[in-house]
DNA sequence: GTCAACCCTTGCATTATGCAATGGTTCGAT
DNA sequence: ATCGAACCATTGCATAATGCAAGGGTTGAC
């Protein structure tokens, strides 16, 4: 059991460097947080801030910052609500769109060459155990309402 | 591939969050840099500051820091070296000591319970394929001078 | 004995974060 | 219709984490 976690950490620490590298190497300057926030907002339709803020699991006030910041970097645009006066929409802009993209392609690259080095016979099996280890938090974490960290795709 | 490194993001992001679980169930104060400091230092002997800046990846400035807020906490204790009274040697007090070891089992009983979920032959193929992972990441980045966020236990 | 290299520290700047207070907006109940 | 509660974004204040640059003490080699 202890050799189970053990590799488990392992191979999450070595994701979590990859994906760190990726982002270091397209952008210097965008931190992870940027990051994330940008990834929250593409390939969806216009957030409210408020709803930013509870899909990162921040105070509002941090996204208001975090908005500030990534207008000022010309990645994020902020839109009136036609309907509500009192809210705003967060969109990205095609710079951020681009952004995003080109990071997450460069991950994808990064831990693809890595699997590629991996027998295949390991590969199909670490798809389907890992299948298994997510279908399993699914059962031990029905739904997470207080956890916007655990999204599990 | 895309799964291949689609469940293995997801995964990730799970045992992330599993880790910043355990350590707010143990310590609300606490902060994650905090605890990887504490990490570094526990079951070592004695470091430098610029060892420890090393070992963490950031620059010795930060270490001070770290290390004068840990210190405040009483987690943390600063030893003059006999042998050169231009360092200091930084080492766990009792309650440093203890602090990590209780988050190190807690993080451990919330993935264990999470394999325990786990068909046994899933399991076993996890560890298999995650033991090839971390192989191939030694193979791909044969020793990490530059990037200290990167061990591959 | 001097000077370069090393070590820790501190000042300054920036990002990220939460809590509390505030002013504007919406909506339902009266 | 209006009044108050709920909602929304924002800002002030505090703290942690971080890097760069400068500075003062210490060591060691030459």
């Amino acid at each position: 059991m202890r050799e189970v976690t053990a590799s488990l950490l392992a191979a999450s620490r070595l994701i979590v460097a990859l994906s760190a590298r990726a982002l270091a190497d397209v952008d210097e300057t965008l931190t992870l947080p940027q990051l994330r926030t940008l990834v929250v907002l593409a390939d969806r339709p216009p957030l409210k801030l408020s709803d930013l803020a509870a899909e990162l699991g921040v105070n509002p006030s941090t996204a208001v910052r975090m908005a500030d910041r990534l207008a000022a970097a010309g990645l994020l645009a902020r839109r009136p609500n036609p309907d509500s006066r009192r809210e705003q929409l967060l969109l990205l802009t095609p710079d951020g769109r681009d952004l995003v993209r080109t990071v997450m392609d460069r991950r994808q690259a990064e831990i693809a060459e890595l699997v590629g080095h991996l027998p295949a016979a390991d590969r199909a099996g670490l798809v389907q155990a890992l299948r298994s280890l997510t279908a399993a938090a699914r059962h031990t974490y029905p739904d997470s309402p207080d956890h916007p960290g655990l999204r599990l795709g």
